[in-house]
This record gives C-alpha cells, structure tokens and sequence, in this order.
DNA sequence: ACAATAGTGTCTGTGAGACAGTATCGA
DNA sequence: TCGATACTGTCTCACAGACACTATTGT
C-alpha cells in the first residue's frame, strides 16, 4: 500500500495510475426552415433520460482529433457529405452532468443549409429531426444532461457572431438573394430590417451574378454569391 | 474473442470498454507588468520537452470540474487567492499534442493585476516566471507541445475582448487612475490612443472618487471605481 | 390598372477619431 | 516661471437607423 503522499503525487502527475474522464463530443446541427431557427435532436430510447430529447454526440475514439469525432457523428447524423461550417463552442465538465458516470463534452455547432441535410434515424435513438430552437429552449419539454443549457448557449454565440461576422452566409446556398439573405438575418437577429440598410451593410461582402430568380410571383430578385467564393 | 461488429458497437456505445484519453487543463496567467503584456510559464524538468518553456497545468481529477482543476493550479502556481477574472479559452484535441499519449488539454486563462502575483516554484519545474507575451510568440525558444499555438490564440482573443468588453478592468485593482487604465488598453490593443476619446468611451463604466493620486510628480490623477462595483 | 415584391436615394443622429486647448501639480 | 502630466471642448467624417421613393413582375 502507498503512503497518503505518495498517493496524491502519483494522482497529480502520472496520469496513467488513476481514474479517467470519459470524453464526448455532442454537436448542435443547425439549420433555417419554415422561417424557423432549428436544431436536430434525437430522442433517446435508452437510460438515463429514455424518451427524453438530446443533442446527438459520439464519444471521442483514440485515433481521431475532436473535430474529426464531430464531423463523424454529424455525417452519420445529418447525411453531409460536403464542407460545413462548424465551430467548437465550449468544453461542459460538471461532476453530475451524466448520472452513469463522469463525461467531459466537448460541443461544436454545425450551420448548415437546410437542403443539405439527409437525416437518417440514428442507433439506439426513437427519432432524429428538426426542433424549433427557441420553442424547446423556452419549452417544458425535458431535455437529457445539460443539453438545455448547451443549446441555449449556442443559440446566444450565434446570434452575437451574427451580429459582427459573416456566419448567418452558412445557412444559405452558393447563390442567394438578398431578400432570403436578410430574412436569415431577420430569424437569427429576431428582429425586422430594414432593405436598404441591410444592403449598404453587407455590399461589400456580396457580388451580384446575370441571374435572376422568380420565388413565386411578381418581381423576381437578382442571386448574389459572397465575395470570397468568387476570388478563390 | 469478440467479432468486429461487436467491437465496434461496444467502442461507440459503452465508454467503459474502451480506452479514454488523458484530459488536463492548462491555465494561461495574463498580467501587465513594465508595461508589457506578460504571462506566466514554466521552465519544465522531465521529459518530453525538457528544459522548454510550457504554459503550467494539471490533469483533472475525477471529483473536481474543470474550472475547479484550473483553480486550484492557478492557485499553486501563482499563490492567488482572492477572486480572479477566469475563462475557459477552447479545448485541443490533437492527437500528436504529447508523444506520450492521447492527452485532451482545456484551456483556461487568467486575468490578474500583477500586485496579486505572488508565485513558487512548482514541483518537477525548473522555474516559473513571467515572460513577454509577444517576445515569445514571435521568438525563436521552443515552446513544450502545443503551446505557442494557444498562447497565440490567447493573445487575439484579449485583443478582440478588449474592442467590445471590459476584460481589460480585470488588470487594475479595485482603484485606478484613467491614464493607467488607458496605458493598460494601449497595451493590450498594441496601439497609442487619444485621451479625450478615451475618456468619453469608458464614461459610462467608471466612476470617479474623491481621491486623488500623485504617482511620481507633476499633476495628481483622480482615482476612479467601476460602476458595476459600486452598485453592489 | 393593381397588388405585391425588389430595389434605391437621402435625411438625421450618434459616435469614433483627430487635435487644440485649459488645468494643476513639482521643481 | 517652466516642464510635465491631467483633463476638456469641439470639429469632422463615417455609418447605422428610419423612411420615402422608384422599378419590375404576375394577374
């Protein structure tokens, strides 16, 4: 048997002698539908938390860095072949964020168009689709572990970076309008804007293309593509 | 022996039959000190990286959360023990980080005036000092794993916070004179600024006091509080 | 012609940046 | 009185916000 100190120097400093974390990565995939910022969730058809709703996660294997994780998680989850924009959020290391044991989560947000998503019902899962963002932050609707609180602060990230950033490009296409452009800022933001100021603020970020597109009826609009996409 | 289908079912889904990576948190000490943004580094005394500078950390123990294990390093490494400004900073997940093994780093850093500095040699160190913050990113000594990365991206988020909050408060005391917080946001923003403009920015967050300090000769400054400390 | 959406011109107030000026101390 | 630092007044210009206006489609 090791003495008491003996004991907290192995704990401290050799990090093979004593217990581990585990460690996930959940991810929120986002997406705008209906006028409507969502998120997939999954609801669970296991303990703990059985038929509550959560954010989809892997736990984070030896041979792949934490994006890697992510992004396989969320090709599994959403179909996405493609390039996506995602972003670590935040590391969550609460002691009981898991009743089973001690799991430390890493989270990233996914932006994604909502045409490019393909989901497929998960393992071990009763469903997988898309949930009105601020209906289940503000909701009654239990949510497993802490995934309330992660979603609520994803949702606060997006809307502040939407603000001095580029991010809110990520929920449409290549091409676009500015009217569908300036309605993705509308959701994100949660408030009206006006056209010609919208447009003055984000000229410089935009190149307009020959096309246009009817959306329906009466004028059609011009589709722009973002400036970078074009440089490259 | 268990077939390939089952083995990957129990590596994805049962996080106790499968390895799991170190997680450690590793702290950056930020201070201003001679007028230079200065942080705290340890010489290191074992292998690997031996004799290298490295930002100092601690692997997380199993009954304490992350910002707990990031106290109590802060705490022994720079004998702190009053309230300090802390942050988590962004979780590095590469798989190369040590050559030891798969070791997951959370990364907090701390914001300090430097009179609350009061630090020790720790164990298995060979010194802890505090070292310039830009001589060493763009210097030629060898930082241990990957730590001139994320001192680096330390270094631009106080450079993006300062623009749009007031986490350069968190390097004066509870009194200060505006031409030393000035000097502070000079620093910080690498940058010289105009007094007057200055002043009319941070009016709404300070408030002034009676006092008055003669910090060498000439024209005493006035000493001014925080808003949100006087409310309380 | 009219309804509905796409897109533009312009006024105003706010605030950052630049700089000149005044105030108060020690020597 | 002078040098050095503390502090203030004000001009300019860019830009966000508000709103009125014109343009182009389908019915």
């Amino acid at each position: 048997m090791k003495s008491r100190e003996e004991q907290k120097f192995i704990s401290e400093y050799n990090p093979d002698e004593y217990e581990r974390p585990s460690v996930a990565v959940d991810f929120l995939i986002f997406t705008i539908e209906d006028d409507r910022l969502k998120v997939i969730l999954v609801r669970r058809d296991e303990m703990p938390f059985k038929d509550c709703l959560a954010l989809p996660g892997v736990f984070v294997k030896m041979d792949e860095t934490l994006e890697e994780a992510a992004l396989r998680g969320i090709r599994e989850e959403a179909g996405i072949k493609d390039e996506i924009y995602l972003e670590q959020l935040y590391t969550w290391g609460d002691l009981d964020r898991d009743p089973r044991m001690r799991v430390i989560s890493v989270s990233y947000m996914a932006l994604v168009p909502s045409d490019r998503l393909h989901f497929s019902k998960g393992m071990r899962v009763l469903e997988t689709a898309l949930f009105d963002v601020d209906e289940i932050i503000s909701g009654n609707e239990e949510l497993a572990f802490d995934h309330r609180k992660i979603l609520h602060y994803a949702r606060e990230r997006i809307r502040n970076k939407t603000e001095y950033s580029d991010i809110a490009f990520n929920f449409v296409g290549e091409e676009f309008t500015l009217p569908q452009l300036q309605r993705v800022y509308e959701i994100l933001l949660g408030k009206m804007l006006y056209k010609a100021n919208f447009r003055k603020k984000i000229n410089d970020y935009v190149t307009e293309t020959e096309k246009m597109i009817s959306c329906g009826a009466y004028r059609p609009s011009r589709i722009y593509v973002r400036n970078d996409k074009l440089i490259q």
